[in-house]
RNA sequence: GGGCGCUUAGCUCAGUUGGCUAGAGCACUUCGUUUACACCGAAGGGGUCGGGGGUUCGAGCCCCUCAGCGCCCACCA
């Protein structure tokens, strides 16, 4: 077959996928050590953003390469409801309708939903195959599927019998915006400046007032009790009697309580139990009412009289203002706190007080650290470990209810007569059931996205069940963005444990944010984000692999780099025209046969790619995808191209070609999956697919012969060099005196330093290639030589220049005496090398003076 | 308040337990159409590794310190 003569990516890649799925090359194998990788699931609506192609790329270059390895290698990839990320959508979708969520119940809007999802479904899909993704789809799985939803029933289940889940009354951080509660993570803290308001709370039966500092002076209507530090001498005495609250008819108590920190603000703290957590526990300590001024609308309820229906802001500018006029306002600072923020509206977090389902993750958490201070799992990079197992220690109780409708009802149901009496039971499509003849109402909420993510490696291998994937329980290495090392990678070590005794992982690879050119985050509203099906389409499939996970390390976030994508696309290119060449050469009618090292070059090429293939195994290992990408890269295009096919121009072996070239092929794939297979595809000795077939293997070669090579690529390129430096653009001669190196090689030689003939001779003339250390010289007639003076002057100096450092470092007692000795013998040599070299430059000089 | 990361060539970045002349891609300079490739070949220029101090025979790497940038965690009103 006639090969293009530059490589077209667009042309064969959906085919080449294409191929690859129908050939069954992405199910495992029967045999072999299992090696699994469960994808994180993207969002099944969505597009696959820069992240997304960088987190399939390194997965799929691990899965390639374990494959080829031999192993038993699975791909499971998933799809993700995305509950509230979905959800937020879908409801600006309905307000930009004109309707609401409260004109639906909750079924309707589910399934709205579902038809929502599934309108968009499979684009995601489409974009992964796009990138290479080898994943079995044939195990494809959807965060609603009946097995999850059934698996996270059970777990649920487990950890309510066991009191692991429960139901309370706590201050949940809400979202005003999307009328839903957040688990604290979800929440975004920002430092600002803020005011601090100075508030006089008169003294009731006595003369005087207590002044209090508060940055929310809205919450005032709420409060209801102020409190000191117990042992404060300036509030001692007011302990146990009663201030009167402003703008109300409220006389509310004066505290003791240790919380208090007495150097800040005046001493005295306002409580108000339904808006803050800290007061909240402090209200619990002393047995306070709760009051809540703020709605769940974000507004002010009719607690707060004449402030009711008001917004936040508002109310706080009126109140104050009304504070004002009753004098009752003692100044002011401006302060640096920090203020929770709606991650997704932007507006303020509101703290309130709501009945939810919490889980107890102390005894979780507790496991997950002995497992990770164990080393059950490995984290790249490792600096992640610790921030984990801090992460862990402050761990608080986790809120898994949520007030949308799009994701996993809770199963659970209450007691028509008996708010206290919850019961478990799956039948949630059921408003109402009857048990035992009691009439029980279903839980509205659903469940946090993550409490089910959290499970997804025992569910997607089916790990509790006798599933044939059961298997690959542990996975081999969870790779993920390091931005939800917290919200999942943490959370599914816990709920791994807690399900299976197991840890879910052995690894966690945790990369980087892919930035934009100029290293700024990528976002809508600055309108930098990169599509990566668009640059795909440009430079294809595998020069955006290899731009993506070029020069990249462990968790940094790294600029997006076009001219690494560029590289890639040459890259592909060269391969293309190294393999035109080799099947040119050797014709449609070829037959391998054995590949043996006949020449210098053979053995030489032989030991650079087992030498080559050990060092990606090496760095691979490690998850160094930068380096190992980098070896493939130069192996194939120094070693192979630059030289060893030069060399072949003029020592033809026909074997050892056809095993170059499959074994470059071989060593590309995980790196360029989609260039080389539709180059083996080309190849006319065999009918498999390069996806399935095995990482190189070494063959015997001559390191002495290796070696040999090698000098004469130092002659080569010091001849190369010198004629470079020279005027004009001519051919010159090689001479040489009694070297059979050089006599033997000589055609090689010709071909590859380009030079006019190469010529034993008795009385040598020229330049003396001296560096190379030979006994050859190129035949430059005396005018150029001369012209060349300066070129010599300037190495003598550099060469003595290295001489005199070297020597330097003999000299010193320290160095012999302290370093190892092979460096030592190597500087030894090094000198004796350079002091040879000076002595044939100064006699090369001496013939010009 | 606690923790983490970054600062290396014009740009974007690698650099493993300290070890020979600090690397890559792109960009740049010169030359080149030769049995595949101009998405190419050959040769080359460009870095006092953020500043200062220390440890060491030896520091981009370890320690201290200063400066700048970025991120994460945290209920002080």
């Amino acid at each position: 077959m006639q090969l293009a003569k530059s490589y077209d990516p667009n042309k064969y890649e959906p085919n080449i996928y294409a191929m690859w799925e129908t050939s069954g090359a992405f199910s495992p194998r029967t045999t072999g050590e299992p090696y699994a990788i469960v994808m994180p699931p993207p969002n099944a609506n969505g597009n696959l953003h820069v992240g997304h192609a960088l987190m399939v790329e390194v997965e799929d270059i691990l899965v390639r390469y374990h494959r080829m390895k031999g192993k038993s290698v699975v791909y499971l990839p998933g799809a993700d409801h995305a509950g509230f990320e979905t959800w937020v959508v879908y409801e600006r979708a309905l307000r930009e309708k004109g309707q609401s969520r409260f004109d639906f119940s909750r079924e309707q809007l589910y399934s709205q939903v579902w038809n929502f999802v599934d309108e968009q479904r499979g684009n995601m899909e489409l974009q992964l195959r796009a990138l290479g993704a080898s994943a079995d789809w044939s195990n494809l799985t959807f965060t609603l599927d009946k097995k999850v939803i059934d698996t996270v029933y059970s777990t649920f289940k487990r950890m309510w019998d066991e009191g692991l889940v429960y139901r309370g009354e706590r201050i949940v951080n809400y979202s005003t915006a999307y009328q839903t509660s957040y688990a604290d993570i979800e929440v975004e803290h920002k430092t600002e400046k803020g005011t601090l308001w100075k508030i006089a709370y008169p003294v009731v039966d006595k003369v005087g007032e207590v002044v209090v500092a508060t940055t929310r002076p809205e919450t005032l209507l709420g409060d209801t009790a102020v409190a000191v530090h117990p042992d404060d001498e300036r509030y001692k005495h007011l302990i146990g009697t009663s201030v009167q609250l402003p703008l109300t008819d409220r006389e509310i108590p004066v505290i003791a309580d240790e919380y208090v920190d007495p150097n800040f603000g005046t001493g005295v703290v306002k409580i108000t139990p339904a808006h803050d957590p800290n007061d909240f526990e402090m209200g619990n300590r002393h047995d306070l009412k709760r009051i809540q001024v703020i709605g769940f609308d974000g507004k002010m309820t009719h607690e707060a009289g004449n402030y009711a229906g008001l917004e936040v802001e508002d109310a706080r500018k009126k109140i104050l203002a009304a504070l004002q006029a009753l004098e009752l306002r003692r100044g002011e600072d401006t302060i640096e706190h920090s203020v929770g923020y709606d991650y997704k509206s932007g507006l303020p977090i509101q703290p309130l007080i709501k009945d939810q389902w919490f889980v107890n993750v102390k005894p979780l958490a507790d496991r997950a650290i002995a497992a990770i201070e164990a080393g059950d799992i490995t984290f790249y990079p490792e600096s992640r470990k610790s921030a984990v197992l801090q992460y862990y220690r402050n761990l608080k109780d986790w809120n898994i209810s949520r007030q949308i409708p799009w994701g996993i009802p809770i199963p659970a149901f209450v007691n028509k007569q008996d708010p206290e009496d919850w019961i478990f039971d799956t039948r949630v499509e059921d408003k109402e059931i009857v048990v035992n003849e009691t009439t029980y109402v279903r839980e509205e909420d659903t469940f946090d996205t993550w409490f089910s993510s959290a499970q997804w490696p025992f569910i997607t291998t089916g790990a509790l069940t006798d599933s044939d994937l059961a298997k690959f329980y542990p996975t081999s290495v969870l790779e993920t963005g390091h931005d939800i090392l917290y919200p999942w990678v943490a959370r599914m070590i816990m709920l791994g444990l807690y399900a299976t005794d197991k840890v879910p992982f052995k690894d966690v690879y945790l990369h980087g944010l892919v930035l934009d050119e100029h290293g700024q985050k990528m976002s809508k509203s600055k309108g930098n984000v990169l599509n990566p099906m668009q640059i795909l389409a440009e430079y294809g499939s595998d020069a955006l692999r290899f731009g993506l996970i070029s020069s990249r390390s462990a968790g940094q976030n790294q600029a997006f780099s076009v001219s690494k994508v560029i590289a890639g696309r040459n890259f592909c290119n060269k391969l293309w025209n190294i393999s035109r060449f080799i099947l040119d050469k050797l014709g449609e009618d070829y037959t391998p046969g054995e590949a043996t090292t006949k020449s210098l070059a053979d053995d030489w090429i032989v030991g650079r790619l087992a030498e080559t293939s050990r060092n990606i195994e090496k760095q691979l290992e490690a998850y160094r995808f930068a380096e190992a990408s980098e070896a493939m890269y130069h192996a194939i295009w120094d070693d192979v191209a630059d030289w060893y096919i030069e060399s072949s121009k003029v020592e033809n072996n026909p074997d050892m070609l056809a095993w170059v070239l499959e074994t470059a092929l071989r060593l590309a794939h995980p790196f360029a999956p989609f260039v080389t297979e539709t180059i083996w595809q080309t190849l006319p000795w065999t009918d498999s697919v390069l996806i399935l077939e095995h990482w190189p293997r070494a063959i015997e070669y001559d390191r002495i012969a290796a070696g040999e090579y090698t000098r004469l690529q130092a002659l080569v390129t010091e001849a190369r060099y010198v004629v470079s430096e020279l005027p004009g653009n001519k051919r010159y001669p090689l001479l040489f005196q009694k070297d059979t190196l050089i006599e033997e090689n000589a055609a090689l030689i010709k071909q590859l330093a380009r030079v006019s003939e190469v010529t034993p001779v008795d009385q040598a003339r020229g330049l003396r290639l001296a560096a190379s250390g030979r006994e050859a010289w190129l035949d430059i007639d005396e005018d150029t030589l001369y012209e060349h003076q300066t070129n010599l002057e300037v190495r003598l100096a550099e060469t003595r220049q290295k001489k005199k450092t070297l020597e330097a470092r003999l000299a010193n007692e320290n160095y012999i005496a302290k370093a190892p000795e092979h460096l030592v013998d190597e500087t030894r040599s090094e000198l004796e090398a350079t002091d040879l070299l000076i002595e044939q430059l100064a006699r090369e000089l001496d013939i010009l003076r």
